[in-house]
DNA sequence: CGGATCGTTGATCAACTTCAACGGTCGTGG
DNA sequence: CCACGACCGTTGAAGTTGATCAACGATCCG
């Protein structure tokens, strides 16, 4: 599974790695097997890690009083996965993540990752186009979620991701869209007869 | 005007300047004033200036085929504007970005800022907070928009952003939270008999 | 003064949710 | 290995939320 990681990391920065620097970066992770429906973290957990997927599919959501979840995110292989917002404010999570089918992840404490970047600068690199590209798909999916209707952020999600759909329930997808399972069932019908 | 930017570079990097690094700082950035109304930007347009707002009020906003308006960001005082997306996409715009009111900006391209970022360590960390930031705040804002009522999405933004009530018009506020002007006034009407 | 912009209100309409019921599939324990 | 329960998607009916269209008054600005 490190191949995956190493494969990833020369996508993304297109620098080549030396041995001694795919050394240091095996050496900075560790290995996490997740059964399906296992918890990588649940609200109100401090977590000082995040995690490469390289195997599996996981969610991270909240749950209302009304026990409705809320999808904020998906990770399926080659995304990372981790609360990224209780690190850097230091508070407890607001999310769960947890796995949607048994999952194979890569983790790595902030720390690390912080020093990392520094040795090997490949690293550094694919960091930084992360970032922007999370930047972007927020501001289009705000961008969706505030111009359009339940249909079109749908077909949205199809353009964007069309893999989601082998991978996902249909009720998460749904969750993730911001609308009700029946509200999506209808969608599809219609759309299919179009 | 250049006050204004050095007080956030230093609460935001807690990092004492140098008078040298405060004289590479200022060569860096040129002043651009916008008459309200005026765009710094149009959709479709090309642009390698983020700008840092240091008067006045802009809003980056789409238009969609019906005429209507969708507003993605606000800047006010100590916010960035500019076009991320098209720059780290290499594309033109999708958006279009005005003044709302008269506006002051220091303007530096993107190309500068990586440049600055190397010379003066302050601006760095400054830059990372940042992007720590809007990363969370997307992630807020999204977490909202599939999980609230408009009301309750009304409310976030009481509490996110207080003054922006004070500094937009209410047409645009709507537009920001993706509900018609008069399903928010509807809805401040009842709950100010609350 | 006159026009444009803005917020408000009412009436109607469309989009989406909720609740309930049903059938299919899948995994698990007996 | 089969049966049963859990889960999932679908469909219908009714209810709710928010959009649209139209009209009006207030304010601001040239």
């Amino acid at each position: 599974m490190f191949d995956t990681f190493l494969q990833y990391v020369a996508d993304y920065s297109s620098l080549k790695l030396s041995d001694e620097e795919i050394e240091v970066i095996k050496k900075s992770f560790k290995l996490k097997k997740l059964r399906k429906r296992q918890y990588l973290l649940q609200e109100g957990d401090m977590s000082k890690y995040i995690s490469f997927v390289t195997k599996g599919a996981l969610r991270q959501y909240t749950v209302d009083d009304k026990g409705h979840e809320h999808i904020v995110r998906f990770g399926i292989e080659r995304w990372w996965m981790g609360d990224y917002e209780g690190f850097t404010m230091k508070t407890p999570s607001r999310y769960n993540i947890d796995a949607i089918d048994d999952s194979e992840l890569l983790q790595i404490s902030y720390e690390q990752l912080e020093d990392l970047k520094k040795k090997v600068p490949a690293i550094e690199a694919m960091v930084k186009k992360i970032d922007q590209r999370s930047y972007v798909s927020q501001q289009r999916r705000i961008h969706s979620s505030i111009s359009n209707t339940a249909e079109d952020r749908y077909i949205d999600l199809l353009n964007t991701y069309p893999d989601f759909l082998q991978r996902f329930p249909q009720n998460m997808i749904a969750s993730y869209l911001g609308i009700s399972p029946e509200t999506l069932s209808r969608i599809r019908k219609q759309m299919a007869g179009k």
